[in-house]
This record gives C-alpha cells, structure tokens and sequence, in this order.
DNA sequence: GTTAGTTTAAAACACCTGTTTTAAACATAG
DNA sequence: CTATGTTTAAAACAGGTGTTTTAAACTAAC
C-alpha cells in the first residue's frame, strides 16, 4: 500500500471530528489513534486545516457527485406531478439517498458532513464556508435551483430563509443524534442510525417546505 | 454600583459568547472588552464553567419562567378548537413570545442561547446538557407535554425525534443567522432579526409538526 | 547501489489557554 | 478609624496547542 499513513490518518481524524468537533479535536489525539508519527499530519496535509479539508473532501466529493447525477436524471424524467408536496419528498429523498450512499462506504461521514456545515456557519467569517461553496456550491446552487419550482408561493428571500431552516433541521438532528440518544436513555429509546433519520426527515421537510407564510394574509 | 464589575463581565461574555462561541472566546479577550482585570472572572465566577452558567442564567430563568407562565394561561383558556395546526401555532407563538421578551432586555441573548443549546446537544458528554436539564429541564418537559396533545397520531419515540427535529431548526436558524446574512450579501439580503426569524419559525415548525410520518402505509 | 520519497523518534519552538498568586490600592459599612 | 470586601496590576504557573526541526531508519524505483 502506497498511502496506508494518510489513510489511516484520515480514518481516524473523522471519527474524533464525528465525535468532538474540529476545534476539541487535536492533532496528537488523531496521530496516536492512528498510530503514526505527530509530524506525518503535518507532512502529508500541510496543516491542521488542510487535514480538515482533506477529510470532508473525501465523502463531498462523491456526495455532490452522486447528488448531481440523480437530479439530473430526476430533471430527464419526463411526467411530472401537480402534487408539490410528491415532488418535494421526492427531491429530498434524492438527496438522502445521496447522503445514504456516502455513508455507505463510510460510517462516520454524515456526522463529520452536519458537523462541519454546523461550524461552518457558526462561526461568522467562515473560511470553511467559503471552500464549502467555492467547491461545492454548484450542487448545492442546483438543488436549491429545483426545489425553488415547486416552492412557487413565496419571494426569492423567503425562499432563501426557509431553504436554510430546512438545512438547520437536517443538520442539528445529524449532528447531535449522540447527545439525544444520550438523553432518552431507554425510555423512548430504540437506536436511531443516521440513515434512518434522513429518511425519517423527508416527510417532514417537504411539509415544512410548503408550510405558509404568515403576515400574508 | 454594588456589582459593575460582574455586569459588565457577564455583557462583555454575553456578546462575545454569541459571537464565536463558548470554547473560541478566551476569558483575557472577554475581561479586555469588559475593561476588567484578568483575575475577575475567577474571583466572582470561579471560573470559566461558572461564568458561562451566570451568562445562561441570567436569561434562562426569565425565559422559563415566562414561558411557563404563559403556558399555564394558555391551559386554563377553556376554549380549544379542534384544528391541530392552529393550536401548534398558538403554543409556537407563546415559544416565540417569551424569546422575543427576553431579547428584549438583552439584544445578544438569543443567540447566545441558541449557540448553548447547540453545543449543549454537540459535545457527546455534555455537562452543559446536564445543568440545562436540571436547572430547566421542567419548563421544558410542560412545553413538551402540552405540545403532545396536538400531535396524537405518533408513539412517543417519534414524537421524541420529531420535537427534536424542529428544536434543530430552531437553533440552527438563531445560531447561523450572521453567517446566513454573510451569504446573501444584498442579494436576497434584507437584514432579518431574531426575533422576526423566530416570528417566521411559527408556521412552519407548526407544520413540520403535523407532518405525516412515512413507512407506516 | 544509489537515489528519492516516506516514516519514525524525540525534542524543541512559540504561543495561547485557564487559573493562581502577590501586592497594593480602593470602597464602604460598622 | 477599622475591618471587610472589592478591584487592580503584574507576574507566574502548569498545561495544551499547532508546527518545525533534526537525525536516523525504512521503502521502493531506476
């Protein structure tokens, strides 16, 4: 094997980013967990940064890459419902299943995934937004380009709000899916995988999508 | 003035707190803005831990003791329609009262609490979690159960996952709200506060609420 | 076999962190 | 005045952080 350190690297650098976040995470604590030299990140990634970089690059690129394939062929398919809502569960099962088959291959991504676009836009001068959109943006510009069809009934703004409340529900729930199975503890219990709550998000969103604008009226 | 000195570290933690977060705001920026001495924070708070309770503190008690006041209200009202969604937006609406009047005391609270609550739920081991539970764990299991009424036609444990799906939209939506107006840049821009997110919040968590839940057909 | 790239070990660097300590000055109530 | 609590200044502590460096060992290809 060529690249068994970086590898390995990798492996373990997104299961401590899954588990505490980039920030908590250090340097010597992924080094020792892979069993590889503290100076190897370094070399091979540069920085602390580019390791991060490279981690979320791993599973991004495959998922935008798999998210742009299905809707393409979602946008080829010619019958098209006058049910909003059936399009709209649609599209988001598109993109579970995207995100389902990133997670695949890869059991921690889609923690590492919620966990950086939370950081991301936590932080308010976000160089982690900025690669996020500048490398990935099209995708994301993509689907938001469809969904926007069958949201009709709202302004570009309004869209762009209720774009992101869906994107924060998405999120949250990826990313603190740990901390509430922490808290039921038995009592409502029965695990959850990540999958399970893409899947179990879909109706919801598509139901939040189309939910009304007050003051409207 | 009997207690400048901890108001003025406790504004000074408030804004930098929501700024960028408990873990990246160090206590020597914060006592520097507060134009205080170093030693300060650990003299009337202990320490870091405690400073950031007292911050929490300070707008969490208002915050559940409003909300709790107006719930009981809310239940002593004799009159219940047999809409679900207009009682959903009712309680909703009460939820998004009580933030609004603790925001209106205090400008930065809200996204301070959101970002608590977020990282609260984050960190897999969170004694942060601990101390809200305990501290306001009633007002917030009285919401919960109120809220249960209205959504009948789901077992406990969907009912678990489904609170929480709306709570991430919620709080990513008040945490991520700098970054989100970072974004838009003027395009679809018109700077959205708080508390009108929270207003706009109302109908939408009414409806994600209500939404069907799939694979039961 | 030489060369170039990789990996390791260990140490050090420079910096930031929360916290503590010492001393002196200030405030205010008994 | 005295005593108690507050605030400041400045320094230091102990520990963790990302990063770099040096040297030696290993691996593979030409």
């Amino acid at each position: 094997m060529t690249h068994a350190t970086t590898d390995r690297i990798l492996d373990a650098a997104e299961v401590e980013f899954a588990a505490h976040g980039f920030v908590e995470t250090s340097v010597r604590t992924i080094t020792t967990k892979a069993k590889v030299n503290l100076a190897a990140v370094n070399y091979h990634f540069g920085s602390k940064k580019g390791l991060i970089q490279a981690v979320t690059d791993r599973f991004l690129g495959p998922l935008s890459q798999h998210l742009q394939m299905q809707l393409n062929t979602y946008e080829r398919s010619a019958h098209r419902s006058q049910n909003n809502e059936h399009e709209l569960r649609i599209l988001f099962n598109i993109l579970a299943q995207s995100c389902q088959y990133v997670a695949q291959h890869n059991h921690h991504s889609l923690a590492v995934f919620a966990r950086l676009i939370n950081t991301a836009y936590s932080q308010s001068q976000g160089h982690l937004r900025k690669h996020l959109t500048k490398q990935y943006g099209a995708s994301f510009l993509y689907f938001m380009k469809i969904l926007r069809q069958f949201m009709p009934v709202m302004t570009n703004e309004q869209f762009f709000w209720r774009f992101h409340y869906l994107l924060g529900m998405l999120v949250f729930s990826l990313s603190s899916s740990e901390a509430l199975l922490a808290i039921c503890e038995g009592e409502y219990a029965s695990h959850r995988s990540l999958d399970q709550i893409m899947a179990d998000l879909v109706p919801v969103m598509a139901s939040a999508a189309q939910a009304p604008i007050l003051g409207e009226s």
